[in-house]
DNA sequence: TATTAGCACTCGAAAGGCAAGAGTGCCAAC
DNA sequence: GTTGGCACTCTTGCCTTTCGAGTGCTAATA
């Protein structure tokens, strides 16, 4: 395996490889490459020019009387220098801009909709991540409904709001209420989870007079929102898709896959979570470039979201190495950008804009010195 | 097929032939039956009495020379009046229970929760669905932030609390904010979500002399909290367990059942949805049973709970006609005991007890004439 | 020197054939 | 009514053969 340029005819070449490949699950010989027209050549010449780039570790031949298959790095150059960019045709932004505002009214979770809904474009299974954020209380109200009864609305930092019905097998006074509310407003707004110390929450009790333990009650809500804000959640769907993949013929294979991807197992490397790929980037993890074992020989292509409040979400597809890159890149992106537009802080680019594609990834040439 | 009364004997027998499919998933021969042990005679007299439980329609060959396999009748039998109403064991009760606890007091969704768990325990895929109630608003409040913002928070008759943070282009005063709250107090409370008309938005838009729209913002809220909290919403999970059983190896199959499953297709019967098993009854409905097209050759055992307030949701698992019923039927049954007494109106038996098991489904002869 | 045609070769996938084994049905004996 | 025995059937697994796609190499050609 020698390393050296690659000519112009064998990147052509090796695209061609690729697109077939793709299109068809089997590995792909010379014949076919010389008859689809898009090199003046004949087979044999085609036949030389895949034996070296067999060599070089663009391809492989599953067996030596087989056609050549693409490996992570033949795909890895594939999707750095030789796709084509796709853009979408009028009808599918518009199709994905109607999908994206339906599901965005819908009182749904807004994430496990967004992530259905990338799945149902690419067909692949799709996965949405939140952003990790430290959100803390901004704003803090008791409603007092009946002596046993009241209700805990707590303002975001994030802006969302959360509320909780109480019902307490004592009878409190409305004045109580009230003053457990602006004692709460006054110490526990502005504060991250682990400052609500049992310390806090003991003076708030003196100072608000509680003999009853409402004080804690209130704080464990506090914390628990708090706790569930801060958390990034995942939320996977359309797993079932990979079964349309031929790779996956095997539901042994398919298996492991889906439950690793249900159990909500890491799609990113960890830590890089917050890292994924910035505005109007996508990432592309082929293959053995994928950290968890269980990926190791699937793909995966993230884009991001400006999901507000400064911070990013995640969205991205994950199916076999075999994967229509172009496709799956040039919807998520679409797709991240429509989000961003609709969720972000608000300097977005227009609606309908094809933003630019950036491909962030490896090195081609890194896993082989 | 004739029809006649079927000997104690065959029952025994019927019974061995179900028991060792569900657990080999291959054919059962006479011979394999003699052997078992729970009848004293000789693989010869056993092949008498499984050809005439052939005949009666309650098993059948693959081919000629293979062993025999219960037929959906032979199922229904089994499941009726020969399985043995399995009691869990001590540890099994309380793993169920401790992690009902939890999954509960997360502040995630109650109903994902559960039908994860029920998943988890049958190694299943399971559904959960919430029942249909006809929520309305019991209580109303709007809470002013700042000139530009705020938050309107609806206590449901269900007993459940909705907010929401509203941020407007322009600026209300806070008695306006005030008195829209106390017309909607008077006007919203305990109807329904199509009886919030036009007329009714109009006339309380007039006398909040409300000309920003805030009205309509509000109206639209409430529509659409009603709305959803009226929408029984279905919650399935660990479709790809179905991987695990053999007859799903070919991934047509799995798949063609799974994106049934997760495309959220009737299970019951249209109309039955209400109809479902009730307090303490476990519903079975085995292959052509099952209206659905997609589930004729599968299983369903359905169990409800108590959701409280006056309604009752379902949990149930999904797989192949070979699927171990009573375990099932009895792991389902304490789940749904248990969400019962955590959910509902309190009627519900004690923590730990076992409760008995009505299986309710079709008479076998019923699809023989 | 780069390209091409031709040809022998390789290897997997598909098809056919054979033996083994499991299970049945039936008969005759108990 | 039950049982042992036996011939029969049909699947499964295995082996062999065939077929064909695709290769690598060589020699001829531009």
């Amino acid at each position: 395996m020698e390393k050296m340029a690659i000519s112009e005819r064998k990147k052509k070449i090796l695209a061609a490889v690729v697109e077939e490949y793709i299109r068809t699950a089997e590995p792909v010989g010379s014949k076919a490459i010389a008859q689809s027209g898009a090199l003046n050549c004949s087979s044999a010449t085609i036949r030389n020019e895949l034996a070296e780039l067999v060599n070089m570790g663009y391809l492989e031949q599953p067996h030596t009387s087989a056609g050549r298959v693409p490996t992570p790095m033949g795909y890895r150059m594939y999707v750095n220098e030789l796709m084509e960019r796709q853009k979408l045709s009028l009808e599918e932004t518009e199709d994905i801009n109607r999908r994206l505002n339906q599901k965005l009214q819908e009182l749904d979770d807004t994430i496990s909709g967004v992530s259905r809904l990338a799945s149902q474009l690419t067909d692949y299974p799709a996965l949405a991540l939140t952003a990790q954020v430290s959100a803390t209380i901004k704003r803090f109200d008791l409603i007092y409904v009946d002596a046993n009864t009241f209700i805990i609305v707590l303002m975001l930092s994030t802006n969302s709001v959360k509320s909780k019905l109480v019902h307490l097998p004592l009878s409190v006074d409305e004045n109580m209420v009230r003053r457990l509310a602006s004692l709460f407003n006054a110490g526990f707004t502005g504060i991250t989870a682990d400052q609500v110390t049992p310390l806090l929450i003991h003076s708030t009790e003196r100072a608000a007079d509680d003999t009853m333990g409402l004080t804690s009650v209130v704080a464990a809500f506090v914390i628990e929102t708090l706790t569930e804000a801060n958390t990034p959640t995942a939320f996977i769907s359309g797993e079932n898709r990979l079964l349309n993949q031929p790779e996956f013929k095997d539901p042994e294979k398919a298996h492991k896959l889906m439950s690793y991807l249900s159990g909500g197992g890491y799609i990113l490397p960890p830590g890089e979570e917050g890292a994924g790929p910035g505005a109007d980037e996508i990432r592309v993890l082929i293959g053995p470039e994928n950290v968890a074992e269980e990926l190791k020989d699937s793909s995966v292509v993230i884009a991001s979201y400006d999901a507000g409040d400064n911070t990013r979400g995640l969205i991205g597809v994950v199916g076999p190495t075999r994967m229509d890159y172009s496709a799956v890149a040039a919807k998520l992106s679409f797709l991240a950008a429509g989000l961003s537009r609709r969720l972000g802080s608000g300097e977005a680019p227009p609606e309908g804009m094809h933003n630019k594609l950036i491909i962030k990834g490896d090195d081609p040439n890194e896993h082989r010195g």
